[in-house]
DNA sequence: GTCTATAGTGGGATAGAC
DNA sequence: GTCTATCCCACTATAGAC
């Protein structure tokens, strides 16, 4: 009934089940082991979601607040804006890898998001690139490199700072013409 | 013993297999739901396979030596090479959506695949760019607007026809420059 | 190369008591 | 808002007979 207070067992789930996506894997992401970590029963956990998907949600939500704030952070900063968002993007997919995915590989559960979190993620980007097209080429490129570097997709003796340093030169370009 | 012969049950799961995850997604990809399509039991499934990795990689091989098919077959096209190769590859993607996932999602089986494949798929992209950077570009720039749009990330009114243009376009640029 | 039987493991979710 | 008990489902994989 308090109002303003933490929500207790709602917020340690989707903390708990984070850490869990992060340090394990998606396959941790049960729930049971949710549960099991916050000395519950898993039944226990549909008093406060109706269901996985629910949850995976409110996760979702978080990553893509974070991810969103470290964009616009990058843009503050005083390097060159390609390359400052360019670095920010690889440097969130590779600091959480299992987040990322969640967040990028599948639909989103839109209709369980707070309205306007999608398009305020994505404002940075279309600000930067101006041109909605050539945002989205930006956007592609680099999900593009983050989510081949996360599947292992290049030789291991790809010079990945080469390419992303290639991928931020030919956007540059592509932005300045 | 026969030589030269159709190889019966493997090469009829292999396809099954195929079959299965593109008309129902990657749930319906079961040593149960295979082997019931063959009018087998999953057991004897174990007998062409070592496991169930096993039959995926020959999914995943068959996949790749398709998807190299027609990245080659784009380049004897008329058409402008680096078009050619984003028409082929999208059209891929999006015609086998849940293989190019299989394909492209994760690490690849790299141990079951034969020798020369992976490298062979690749050449296309890396003749056409030369530079094994800007081909690296060009990689994850179509994979990841690929990926985005298999996953339904970008809204539902994006003119992605214009997305890809501009993607081509700005490739284009980058490999004349 | 197929079968039956089964081990072993794991998952999401509900009902109803407290 | 937690518990216990339970349902129902699914999966990979092995052993051993035929």
């Amino acid at each position: 009934m308090t109002i303003g207070v933490a929500e207790g067992t709602r917020a340690a789930s989707v903390k708990v089940a984070r850490r869990l996506l992060e340090t394990e894997g998606p396959e941790a992401l049960t729930m049971r082991r949710i549960a099991g970590e916050l000395g519950i029963q898993a039944p226990s956990l549909y008093k406060h979601f109706s269901d996985k998907r629910g949850l995976e949600a409110a996760v979702i939500a978080e990553g893509l607040r974070e991810f969103g704030h470290a964009m616009n952070k990058s843009l503050a900063s005083k390097a060159e804006p390609v390359r400052a968002l360019a670095r920010a993007y690889r440097t969130f997919g590779l600091q959480h890898p299992h987040l990322y995915r969640l967040m990028n590989d599948r639909e989103l559960p839109r209709d369980l998001l707070p309205p306007g979190l999608e398009d305020s993620v994505a404002l940075p980007i279309v600000m930067t690139f101006g041109d909605r097209s050539l945002a989205r080429v930006a956007w592609a490129l680099a999900h593009g490199l983050v989510s081949l570097e996360l599947a292992g997709r290049f030789p291991a003796d790809a010079d990945l700072n080469g390419v992303w340093d290639e991928a931020v030169r030919v956007l540059q370009v592509a932005r300045a013409g």
